[in-house]
DNA sequence: TATATATTTCGCCAATTAACGAAATGAATG
DNA sequence: CATTCATTTCGTTAATTGGCGAAATATATA
């Protein structure tokens, strides 16, 4: 039972469900998710770390970037029958609709450096 | 987006969960729920006007009782959705397999008076 | 009508949580 | 090897939550 109420904790808070909908466009870096969300770079790394600890995401390391992405399909049981769910339910929700358009046109190499390359 | 939060939040206790799985057998009164997870009353009311702010429940008076079921078919639109995923999911878990063998042996009438009949 | 009973509401307390900024960590680059 | 930059961890604060008991409400019964 604890499982599944770290899945739902996981699932009820805005901010998380918008980091899940946004991952179904691709998979981001912390700095791209905290462009789009306008909160403090600790505070999305808290929401990821809540989401990875609930299976729901997995990270990779890629340079100094940390990419998060949804699961693939074989990795965990719960989360997958959870997903179809959220997708249909907050499909025609504004933000999270935003939210997909800005994940499409968002670029790590523009926004997280302050310095020109 | 804050409806969908509302329905996760409702399911992310625990004690909620055991509700809902307990009203899987049949509906129930506060007193019986009450005894079964061993809360005080008050404390039962308000986790059931969660589960019934989040659509998740219904009720309906009975003389004194108020019975909490889960809504039927065509009543809600997501609820339904998240009922087949907390069934498959709970179903081995050794707290609701017991919640639910309770439910069919506890009987209001000799529960939640204290006098005899 | 008065009393008993089932439930809800209210006020309180302890524990949890979401947010932040500052400091620590880890990986690339000069 | 020092610096830069992305991310995480830590400590703090304000808000939320789960629990309780006491009081309020509603319904049946004496």
């Amino acid at each position: 039972m604890k499982e599944v109420v770290k899945i739902f904790k996981a699932l009820s808070d805005s901010n998380r469900l918008r980091i899940l909908k946004m991952l179904e466009v691709r998979s981001l870096c912390v700095c791209e998710i905290t462009d789009i969300l306008q909160l403090a770079p600790s505070t999305v790394s808290k929401h990821l770390a809540i989401l990875r600890e609930a299976g729901l995401i997995v990270d990779n390391k890629d340079g100094k970037w940390v990419n998060y992405a949804l699961p693939h399909d074989a990795d965990p049981e719960h989360p997958r029958e959870i997903f179809s769910l959220v997708q249909t339910w907050l499909a025609s929700d504004k933000t999270i609709i935003a939210d997909m358009k800005a994940v499409a046109t968002v670029d790590r190499n523009l926004l997280c450096s302050t310095q020109m390359r």
